[in-house]
DNA sequence: AATGAATGAGTCTTCATTCAT
DNA sequence: GATGAATGAAGACTCATTCAT
């Protein structure tokens, strides 16, 4: 029936059942019969199980990716880097089931043979918005400005309200925590 | 040779191999194997491998679920919320392999037959430090608190620093996140 | 490119590949590889597999055949058989990789709808190369004549030494255990 | 039903089907079928397919490569040659099954983690037959004394006549080859 | 308190084959 | 003369679980 973009409903289809109850215990019959096709159909476009996930990573982390590409061009600036936490804040949201995918299953998927992991990736991050004389309390906060930004994934599903809105405070909290890492107008200051 | 421990035993290497690779990748033919026994013998000391997590749930989680019934009786003040991250944190600690385990399984526990998941034991430590009427700026620091202590978890592992400093200035962090949705001393102010 | 010779690159690759690695472990595909087409293209020029491999064996065991053919209308002489020996030799050479392959696969060719097989083949001419009235022993010596002559394709690969000289000797040798078999002079006779 | 012999059980049986369809064509239901167990019980005996034969290798192979060490330690004269080729078809006879198996999946088994295959096996036994400084028709002959014992296999199947009977013959001819390569008693000597 | 032997259901994966284009 | 997409059947293998001993 439909041609040509079988390749991308797998991946869809998969995703969504990946996260939702974790890649092991997903199978590739089950991928098959919600996209009514065979197994092995499944196969004529991805080599391996672990190439269906692959796939997926390769298309959904690379603005990540991308943004720490940029970011280690910029100059170390504190616009930088609160530039760094909006970018990285879209990333989360437009990757979304992804970003859940990745948090909810890092143990099972760390095997995989997949470039850098979310792990290594927040690492990253959190480097290129510290400046190398830090504290150990000013570390702490830039360490916690972008678990805030995860946090913010947390609370867009848990926690009432406006979605803008909730968007908007926690961006503002992270980028305080970072500006008081910076030296920024700190309690009793 | 030892024995009367087996039970306990079960569960260190079962916790330690779940968190390493995940629950549905660690087989029982694994844990037994680390343990010198046969499959068998685990099915003296568990009903089934759900059981075996299940028992550790119980002891490790413990800690958290007192923490919890012990808030919900407290007067709803500044200082009893800063004793919650306190005693949270020493929590996660004193139980950070489950907390690790937990933590990045968090897809394939989903549907254990647990109490509260994680997600559910954040939500209502995270509900026990906030006022009703709080903003959403408020309530996304008083999250922003609780995801600091996690990240203090990652924090301790991939960041050089002395541990009992690192785990200071986490919890500083945190408090002063609380702090600031009590409307306490903010920039400029 | 070149076309119209496909047919034959296809029967080609697919000895190889089965005399190399075995008739069930080689899969369509990856002859379709090695020739850089599709595993469908096999299917334009062949039915089946088992219809490449029967091309193959028509095509190469003709000469056997028709040696068989041509000694049945001989005359039981011993000159004739000497010739048999002779031009099974030269058979054997000139289909060598079929050669090695019927002799490495013979059990999974056997069910193949092929008209006779390796071992039939054997048989007949080692009939064609004895009496009737031959005793045991002299049946012996006919039938190892023919498998020196096998023996000499392993020589050939195995051993050291000028290719001509090799297969003169193994002839040789052959043409010694026939003519003993027919009275030839023998050790102290 | 019954217990302990089963691992036996599953080799003879194995080796049974593997001779007679060859290795990859036997799978592991038809063989659990064979011995009314299901697939999962033959992992509990071996870990893999390749195992279960790697298993009768090492069982059947055994007088063969003790033949061998026998035989480099003899010393190198004609009586000892004309005792290694007896031996070797005693060896022959007695693992009948698992010679005609090596003899008729030499493609399949090749890949096998299996130490000496059949045909290095081969070589080393008709290098302890020779003498370094024997011309290629010498080196022919004791060569086609090994195929002649072989041949003697295929004799015994395939040829009327005392079983026993023909076993002599077949290494009368063998030993007669032998010795003429030792400069035995030749035509017109 | 633990083992040896086994099972049933399921996993991922591969294969030969088909057919509309 | 060949491809892209797919299928049904089967393959080897693993798993959680059971039970008699």
């Amino acid at each position: 029936m439909a041609r040509g973009n079988t390749r991308q409903r797998i991946q869809d289809v998969a995703l969504g059942l990946f996260a939702e109850q974790g890649y092991e215990k997903t199978s590739l019959r089950e991928i098959a019969e919600h996209l009514d096709v065979t197994k092995a159909a499944l196969y004529y476009h991805f080599k391996t199980k672990e190439d269906i996930i692959i796939g997926i990573f390769q298309d959904l982390t690379r603005p990540v990716d991308e943004l720490i590409d940029w970011a280690r061009e910029q100059p170390r600036t504190l616009e930088v880097r609160e530039e760094i936490l909006r970018r990285y804040q879209e990333s989360l949201i437009s990757a979304y089931p992804l970003f859940r995918f990745m948090q909810e299953n890092q143990a099972a998927v760390r095997e995989l043979s997949i470039g850098l992991t979310f792990k290594e990736r927040m690492l990253e991050l959190s480097g290129l918005i510290q400046e190398p004389d830090f504290t150990v309390l000013d570390r702490v906060r830039c360490v916690s400005a972008i678990f805030t930004l995860h946090a913010g994934m947390f609370f867009m599903d848990n926690v009432e309200g406006d979605s803008e809105e909730k968007r908007e405070a926690v961006l503002e909290v992270a980028l305080d925590l970072l500006s008081q890492a910076h030296g920024g107008p700190v309690a009793g200051a």
